[in-house]
RNA sequence: GCCGGGGUGGCGGAACUGGUAGACGCGCCGGACUCAAAAUCCGGUUCUGGAAACAGAGUGAGGGUUCGAUUCCCUCCCCCGGCACCA
C-alpha cells in the first residue's frame, strides 16, 4: 500500500479488476432482481455536472443494493435522435450520425472513467436501425388498432426559412435563424390517442407510491379531468359546441366565443374582409401555451347569433385568442359574470354582464371589479328564472336534465390532455414507415421492409427537411399496387424512442423481437432517476406506451417505474462585464479568483488573467450560454473520479439542486486523504488481534456505540431515504471519532480494524475505487461489493446515559444527565434542582411541567 | 397566465413524526510544523452584549395555532422547473 492516496494509480488498476471479474454483468450472481435506471443522455458532446451527478446517484444505489445481496441491472444508453444534432450539422457541416456516433464515443470513455457498475453489453442508441425498427414496427400495430391516426395539427412556421419551428426556436415571436415573424400554420400529422388511456393514466397515479407526490400532483393536473356538460347552441343552420365545468351558470351567459381556427369562423370571415384579417393577426406569433397564456386578450365579432338553449335568448359570436383549439371544442360560452377570463374580455368589449349567482353574505355584485368569491360554488341562483334560489350543485343537475329533455346537451367528462401528435419535420430522427400512393393513399410499409432506414449522409441547412429532398429515400414504389409512391418524410418525435428503451435494455440483443420474457423477468424498473424537468412529458409517454405494449400482449406490467426519484440541477456561479453598449461577455468561473473580508465574506472577483474585475451574475443552471458549466473530466483527471463523485453526494440532497464549488472538492479530497492516512497509521501499528467487546473500557464502548449506530444511520440514509449526503456526513463524524481514538493511548487495535472495515463498506457505494482498495489493503480477500452491508450489533447501542434539556417556558436553561428510561418523577426532579434552572423557577409558580421521556423537560411557570 | 418546487450562519447544507436551530463540509481567524511556502495537524467561528459564566435576538416578510414552530394554518414577497416541436 502506498504512504499517500493516488487515485490516477488507483482507479485504473481496481477497474481493470472488476472488468476481469464481470463485476458489473446484470446476469452475474443469483439474488433477488433489482432494475437501477438512469435517465439515458442525449448524446450531446460531453458528460456535464447534470449526467455526472444522475449516475453517480444510481451507481450509489445501484452498488449498495448489490452489496445487500441483490442481483442488480443497471444499463446505460444514448438518447440519440435529435434536433441538437442538426443544429451541429448546420454549425459544422458535419451529418448528425457521425456528429452523434463520435460523442457516443467520447461520452462512453468519460463514464466509465468514473467507475460506474453498468452492465455495458447492454447497451443501445435510438439511432440504431435495430433499435428503430421496432418503433416502426410498433407504430404500425397502433395504427392496426385505431390508436395512432391522421388530422392536422397547429405548428410555427418560419415563412423565411419555409419551415418548421420548435417552440424552443421562437424568440420572442421571431425565428431564431432568420428574425422573421413566426406563424401558426395547420400541417397534416400523426397522432397517439393518450386521451383514450387518460382516465387510466389518471387513476393508476395512485398505486406509484414510489413517486414523489409533487409528480404525480403535476401528472394528474396535467391530465386534467373535469367534470361538467357538453352544450349545444344552434347558430343558422350549424350547432356551436361548447364544453364547459359550470352549467349551473348557464343563464349568465352573455356572448359566445371561438378558436380563430373554428370553422364556423372561417365561414364568417368569408364575406368580412375586417374579421378575416383578426383571424389572420390570431395566426401571428408562436403555439406554446406559455405564449398564448399571456398574450392580451382580444377578440372580434362575427355578426353571428347563438340562441340560448334554454331562455332562448341571442348571443353574439364572437373570436377570442384566448379559446384554444385543442381544448374541448374550440369554442367556450362565456358567463362574464363567474369567469375571470370571461369578465375581463367582457369588460373590454363592453358586453353583457350578468350575475346568476348570490355572493357571500348576500354583498351586493360590482360588475366594475373582479372579486374572488364570483367564481365559486357556495352561493344559489339569481337572475335564472326557474332556478333561482338552488344551490350550485343542485342547479347543476337541474340545468343538464332539462338540456336533455330538449336534446341540447348532456354530462361530459373532459381532460385536459390532448393526443400526442408523433410527426416531426425533421431529418435526424425515426422515419415515420408509411408509403403514400396517388392510387392506394398511404399506405403502411410491410414488416418484412422494416425497417424503413434513415440515410445517414445528409446535411441539414435549417430550410426544410432535407430528408423530403433526398431522392434516393422519397421514391420506391406503392407495397399494394406496386405504382411509383413516395415515403413519408415525417420522422417521430424522439420521446417515442424514449418511452420504452428500458424495455428494450432486458432483450437487447434480441434482432426477433422487440421485446421477451427477459423483458418481463426485470420489470417494472425498481429505481428511476432522472432530472425533475422530466416530470411530465417523458414520464407520461414512457407510461402511455408501457400500456400499449401491455394491451398489445408484449409485456405484463401496467406501470414502467416502480420508485422515482428527480434529481435537482447542477448550478454554478457566473461572471461577467458589461460594455458600452450592454452586452455581456460571460468568464467561467475556474478563470475567476475572488477576494474576501476577513470574515470570509466575498468582496470583489477579478480575472485571474488581467486582475481586473468582473461582476458576479448570480447562481444560475450551469449552460454554454452562461459560460459556468464546469467540466467534470479535468476535475476527474486532477482529483480522481473518487473526489468528484463525493463531492457530488455530499454537497446537497439529490433532489435539490447542487451548487458547484471548487472549494467544496477540494474538501472532498481532504477526506479521502484522510481516510488513506488514517488506514495507512492503523496497519503501521501492526497485525489488529481479535477483541472482545465485553472487555472494552469506556472510550471504547463510546467509539463502538458511535459505530454502530452510524452503519444504522449509513443504511437508512442509503436504502429509504436516499440522502446521500446526510449518510456522507455521518461517515465523516464517525471517522473524525475513528481517528482520534486511534491515536490515543488505550486504543484497541481489533476495534480499530472493526471499525475501517465498516467504514470503507459504508463509503464503498460513493467511492467505490479507494473503497475496493483499502479492503484489499486490509488484507480482505474478494470484492468489497460482494462482502455483504455491514451488520448493526444491537448490544453496541445501549446507553449509560442520555442527555436531557430543560426548558423553562420553552427557552433551553440547561442540561441533565440521568439513565435512559428514568421516570417522569426523576427526569423533573433532577431538572428543577439545575443551577441556572433554579434561577429562572425560583420565585415563579409552575404551572405545567412537559417531559418528554429521555429528550426534554419544558417547565412552564407564571 | 396556469401547474409544481424552493427561501435556514460569510457559503453548500443538517435538524427524518411539533421537542436542544446551525450536524458535516467549505471559507475565515488564531496556533503548531517550516529558513519560507505548500501540504498537514490543533483550536475558534450565527449575530449583538460580556473577560467569562451567561443573557438577548434569530430559519424570506407579516399574522395565527401550541407549553414548545425551520416543521402545521393564513396573507404577502422573491427565486427556480414545466407548459405538449429542447431533451
Amino acid at each position: 500500500m502506498s504512504e499517500t492516496y493516488h487515485p490516477a494509480a488507483i482507479e485504473p488498476r481496481i477497474q481493470a479488476q472488476w472488468s476481469e471479474q464481470l463485476a458489473d454483468r446484470a446476469d452475474h450472481g443469483d439474488g433477488e432482481r433489482f432494475y437501477c435506471l438512469s435517465m439515458f443522455p442525449y448524446p450531446s458532446g460531453k458528460l456535464h455536472m447534470g449526467h455526472m451527478r444522475n449516475y453517480t446517484i444510481g451507481d450509489v444505489i445501484t452498488r449498495y443494493q448489490r452489496m445487500c445481496g441483490k442481483r442488480v441491472l443497471q444499463p446505460m444508453g444514448w438518447d440519440a435522435f435529435g434536433l441538437p444534432a442538426e443544429n451541429a450539422a448546420m454549425a459544422n457541416g458535419v451529418p448528425p450520425a457521425q456528429w452523434t456516433r463520435n460523442n457516443i464515443d467520447h461520452m462512453r470513455s468519460q463514464l466509465k472513467a468514473l467507475g460506474f457498475a453498468i452492465d455495458w453489453e447492454r447497451e443501445l442508441a435510438t439511432c440504431d436501425p435495430e433499435y428503430y425498427r421496432w418503433n416502426q414496427w410498433f407504430f404500425l400495430r397502433l395504427l392496426e388498432r385505431g390508436i395512432a391516426y391522421k388530422k392536422t395539427g397547429l405548428v410555427n412556421w418560419d415563412p423565411v426559412d419555409q419551415t418548421v419551428l420548435a417552440n424552443e426556436q421562437v424568440v420572442e415571436g421571431r425565428g431564431w435563424r432568420t428574425g422573421a415573424l413566426v406563424e401558426k400554420r395547420e400541417i397534416a400529422m400523426y397522432y397517439l390517442r393518450i386521451t383514450d388511456y387518460a382516465q387510466e393514466l389518471l387513476d393508476s397515479l395512485d398505486q406509484l407510491e414510489g413517486w414523489p407526490e409533487q409528480v404525480r400532483t403535476m401528472q394528474a393536473n396535467w391530465i386534467g379531468r373535469s367534470e361538467g356538460a357538453e352544450i349545444r347552441f344552434a347558430c343558422g343552420d350549424s350547432d356551436i359546441k361548447v364544453f364547459t365545468t359550470r352549467p349551473d351558470t348557464l343563464m349568465g351567459a352573455t356572448y359566445m366565443a371561438v378558436a380563430a381556427e373554428h370553422p364556423l369562423a372561417r365561414a364568417a370571415a368569408a364575406n368580412n374582409p375586417a374579421l378575416a384579417e383578426f383571424i389572420v393577426a390570431c395566426q401571428r406569433g408562436g403555439v406554446s401555451e406559455a405564449d398564448i397564456a399571456t398574450q392580451e386578450k382580444l377578440g372580434m365579432d362575427t355578426g353571428l347569433k347563438a340562441i340560448h338553449p334554454l331562455s332562448g335568448a341571442e348571443l353574439p359570436v364572437w373570436v377570442a385568442n384566448y379559446v384554444l383549439m385543442g381544448y374541448g371544442e374550440g369554442a367556450i360560452m362565456a358567463v362574464p359574470g363567474h369567469d375571470e377570463r370571461d369578465f375581463e374580455f367582457a369588460r373590454k368589449y363592453q358586453l353583457p354582464i350578468v350575475q346568476v349567482i348570490s355572493r357571500p353574505d348576500e354583498q351586493p355584485y360590482d360588475d366594475q371589479q373582479w372579486h374572488e368569491d364570483y367564481a365559486t360554488r357556495e352561493g344559489h341562483l339569481v337572475n335564472s328564472g326557474p332556478y333561482d334560489g338552488q344551490t350550485c350543485p343542485q342547479a347543476h343537475a337541474a340545468i343538464v336534465a332539462d338540456l336533455e329533455g330538449r336534446d341540447a346537451g348532456n354530462s361530459r367528462v373532459q381532460f385536459r390532455l390532448r393526443d400526442w401528435g408523433i410527426s416531426r419535420q425533421r431529418y435526424w430522427g425515426c422515419p415515420i414507415p408509411i408509403i403514400h400512393c396517388d392510387h392506394c393513399g398511404d399506405v403502411p410499409v410491410p414488416d418484412e421492409d422494416l425497417p424503413v432506414r434513415l440515410p445517414e449522409d445528409l446535411v441539414p441547412d435549417g430550410a426544410g427537411n432535407p430528408l423530403a429532398r433526398c431522392e434516393a429515400f422519397v421514391n420506391t414504389s406503392c407495397p399494394r399496387c406496386g405504382a411509383p409512391a413516395r415515403r413519408e418524410t415525417d420522422t417521430m418525435d424522439t420521446f417515442v424512442d424514449s418511452s420504452w428503451y428500458f424495455l428494450r435494455y432486458t432483450c437487447s440483443d434480441n434482432d426477433q423481437a422487440m421485446v421477451d420474457g427477459r423483458t418481463n423477468d426485470w420489470m417494472p424498473v425498481n429505481q428511476y432517476i432522472g432530472g425533475v424537468e422530466h416530470a411530465i412529458l417523458h414520464l407520461l409517454y414512457a407510461r402511455f406506451w408501457t400500456k400499449l405494449m401491455r394491451d398489445a400482449g408484449l409485456v405484463d406490467v401496467d406501470e414502467p417505474f416502480a420508485r422515482l426519484l428527480t434529481q435537482g440541477m447542477v448550478l454554478a456561479e457566473t461572471y461577467f462585464r458589461e460594455d458600452e453598449a450592454g452586452r455581456r461577455t460571460w468568464f467561467n468561473p475556474a478563470d475567476v479568483d475572488l477576494r474576501r473580508d476577513d470574515k470570509g465574506r466575498v468582496t470583489a472577483a477579478v480575472l485571474r488573467h488581467d486582475g481586473a474585475p468582473v461582476e458576479a451574475g448570480g447562481i444560475e443552471k450551469m449552460a454554454k450560454s452562461k459560460n459556468n458549466g464546469v467540466d467534470p473530466q479535468a476535475l476527474v483527471e486532477q482529483y480522481g473520479a473518487d473526489t468528484v463523485r463525493l463531492f457530488s453526494m455530499f454537497a446537497s440532497p439529490p433532489t435539490q439542486s447542487l451548487e458547484w464549488s471548487d472549494a467544496g472538492v477540494e474538501g472532498a479530497w481532504r477526506f479521502l486523504k484522510r481516510l488513506w492516512a488514517g488506514i495507512q497509521a492503523h496497519l503501521a501499528a501492526g497485525p489488529a488481534a481479535a477483541f472482545d467487546p465485553a472487555t472494552l473500557d469506556d472510550e471504547g464502548r463510546e467509539l463502538r456505540r458511535l459505530l454502530h449506530e452510524t452503519i444504522a444511520k449509513v443504511g437508512d440514509d442509503f436504502g429509504r431515504r436516499y440522502t446521500f449526503n446526510t449518510a456522507i456526513a455521518a461517515i465523516m463524524e464517525f471517522c473524525n471519532h475513528l481517528a482520534r481514538y486511534q491515536g490515543s493511548p488505550g486504543a484497541t487495535p481489533g476495534l480499530c480494524q472493526e471499525a475501517w472495515l465498516a467504514v470503507i463498506r459504508l463509503i464503498g457505494p460513493v467511492t467505490p475505487h479507494i473503497a475496493e482498495a483499502l479492503w484489499q489493503a486490509l488484507g480482505q480477500t474478494g470484492s468489497l461489493f460482494e462482502a455483504g452491508w455491514p451488520e448493526v450489533d444491537p448490544s453496541a447501542l445501549v446507553r449509560q446515559s442520555v442527555t436531557v434539556v430543560v426548558q423553562v417556558n420553552g427557552k433551553v436553561r440547561g442540561r441533565v444527565e440521568l439513565p435512559p428510561g428514568s421516570s417522569r418523577e426523576q427526569i423533573e426532579q433532577l431538572a428543577l434542582a439545575e443551577d441556572n434552572v433554579q434561577r429562572f423557577v425560583a420565585d415563579q409558580t409552575i404551572r405545567r411541567v412537559i417531559v418528554v421521556p429521555d429528550k426534554l423537560v419544558n417547565i412552564v411557570v407564571a
